[in-house]
DNA sequence: TTGAAAGCGCTACCAA
DNA sequence: TTGGTAGCGCTTTCAA
């Protein structure tokens, strides 16, 4: 009778924590086997079963399912890490990763990595305490530590709104650079030469950094000059980024014709600091978005931006998960371990 | 040697999965007692701490949490439900518990019912499943399969975002009918006679709803006439919402010179589509807004709205949580129950 | 179709 | 300061 945690309980006592199995299955009069069965959905004859629920209803029995993890030796965890909850794009993705993995009974360990690589590790290091199935990052930057934690893990990482050449494990995303070019290419198309670039000082936002890249490159590609690059405030970028760099710019390049933003939400910024300037958009100066939020279709001039199918990243994710841990000995080709997403620039008014 | 579910490992394989407790503990000449008061910080001889930890490092060893859960009986989870994690309310909410959660090693659980009630049920019940030490719900509206499941799960609970006459357990937030009820006077005072209200049309928003209760009720009692109340769109609000509701204000009452709103987002769309109009704000038509969210600051003009620090609440819900699951014993004083979040209306340009 | 026993990886408890 | 043992609540395995 010694090294007992809690007192026995004597004959009669009422139960002190929540039911067990083993109440519903001297409630049910069978084993707690029995029980395990009805709630896995195995094969249990149907009055069995009838009892054993009506057990389980009486008693508003819960199953624990830290125990059922530790027993098993699966656990119904995915660690999803994204940048910031509050991002629209990345609220996206967790809801297209929800849609997919709820059904299968996967319960989300979200984490916010607030663009620090070091937080993203220590989450990291914290939700891997949990034995999750498999794990989503967001980017394809990350410290040697997350690196090893994640090798030494084991588990399917996906890689998630990029598109590294080699990928960890897997990777869902597309090219910031090529999607950036492709903005360029379509202002000039539509007839502006002086095009600027609104973007984050930060170092860390590397998704912004790579569609700097793909401005600088196709500015040069065409032949438009020197590139006239503004870099302001902390990731994420937000809305109050937009005014403060679009006087920025004009302060050096007076002459601008058109300018292209990091995110849909410096470009509201820049068009409502044009409002208050008198600067007509786009007669005067065309502005251009990235992201395609709901902000920029509902404000006035409708903001022409680069379209991500943000939600499909997660949905995509969710199913390469899916599939990886579901069918772990199938090794997946190489070919299918890099989901590309479709982007597309969207015309509107504002360029 | 029956019953075995991995075959026995022979002296010389390689451990097949990761390193356990007990691989730490030869490797480092200790028993696994000694590793698991080195991992928890309780007192080890300094020698054989570093020792316990070198081979820690030399492992990669990362204590399994469930495990550690059902051996202690405290699980390190506390459960989160909001209605939409993309709204940046709710998000701010979040960030604030987490920065009062994160440092004491609790790992929220995080849930988006989607403004549905049915599915916060299955939500709540899932998440109840891992033993959740405590659980923060939004709003004061639930089924009773909600109510029971959380009763009998004796965990602490607190209600976000409201102020409930009876709350389930604990409460943080503040009363959504006096918000309103400010508003209008604010609107009164600043010579506005002929005030509309933009909500939304379903009975699930439930803060919402008590908005739109706050406005007919002020409207009353200082004698402006009948309410005039366009209710559209399904929760939650969203900035496409404010142009229809605005032309269908227009269309009914082409008289009012205010419009109250149920939140930032459609008293956005109301702005932009003001703009499209050509009705100048505030000079014809005052809009007001509800929730000071960035786009309220930088919107032109900025728009006037009801502040609400929802960080706040999610911080000092976080402080409440902690005090119950650290001393459960100690039953809070009634009056300590509730915590009342401030709101102030903020005068801007729009109105 | 059902049951009994063993054990998942860790921590509480007592002893040394 | 350290170690041994029991057991948390469940599922796996095998037997009936």
């Amino acid at each position: 009778m010694a090294h007992l945690r809690n007192p026995p309980r004597v004959v009669g006592d009422a139960p002190s924590g929540p039911p067990r199995m083993s109440d519903v299955a001297r409630l049910a009069g069978v084993s707690k086997m029995t029980v395990s069965r009805v709630l896995a959905g195995h094969s249990v004859a149907l009055a069995t079963r009838e009892r054993v629920q009506q057990a389980i209803d009486e008693l508003g029995y819960v199953a624990d399912a830290a125990a059922g993890a530790l027993s098993s030796g699966r656990s119904e965890f995915v660690a999803v890490l994204v940048p910031s909850l509050a991002s629209s794009n990345f609220s996206d993705t967790v809801r297209g990763l929800s849609a997919r993995l709820e059904p299968h009974g996967l319960q989300l360990l979200l984490g916010d990595t607030d663009y620090d690589l070091a937080r993203e590790e220590r989450l990291v290091r914290s939700m891997l305490r949990y034995q999750p199935r498999c794990i989503a990052l967001t980017g394809s930057q990350h410290t040697d530590g997350t690196r090893r934690l994640l090798e030494r893990s084991r588990i399917p990482v996906v890689e998630m709104w990029d598109m590294p050449a080699r990928p960890i494990d897997m990777a869902v995303g597309f090219s910031n650079v090529r999607a950036a070019r492709e903005m360029v290419r379509y202002l000039k198309d539509r007839g502006y030469r002086k095009i600027g670039f609104l973007g984050g000082a930060s170092d860390l936002d590397r998704r912004g950094l790579e569609r700097l890249k793909g401005y600088q490159q196709e500015i040069r590609a065409q032949g438009l000059g020197e590139p006239r690059v503004i870099r302001l405030g902390q990731s994420p970028i937000t809305m109050s980024h937009g005014a403060p760099a679009l006087d920025a710019l004009l302060a050096q390049w007076p002459d601008t014709d058109a300018v292209m933003c990091v995110s849909d939400m410096s470009a509201f910024g820049a068009i409502m600091q044009c409002h208050r300037r008198g600067i007509r958009v786009p007669h005067d100066m065309a502005v251009a978005g990235f992201g395609n939020f709901e902000l920029a279709a509902c404000c006035q001039p409708p903001i022409t931006t680069v379209s991500v199918d943000a939600y499909g990243i997660g949905s995509r994710t969710g199913e390469l998960l899916l599939a990886a841990t579901m069918a772990a000995d199938l090794p997946l080709k190489p070919e299918h371990r890099k989901v590309a997403i479709d982007h597309a620039v969207v015309a509107r008014e504002s360029a």
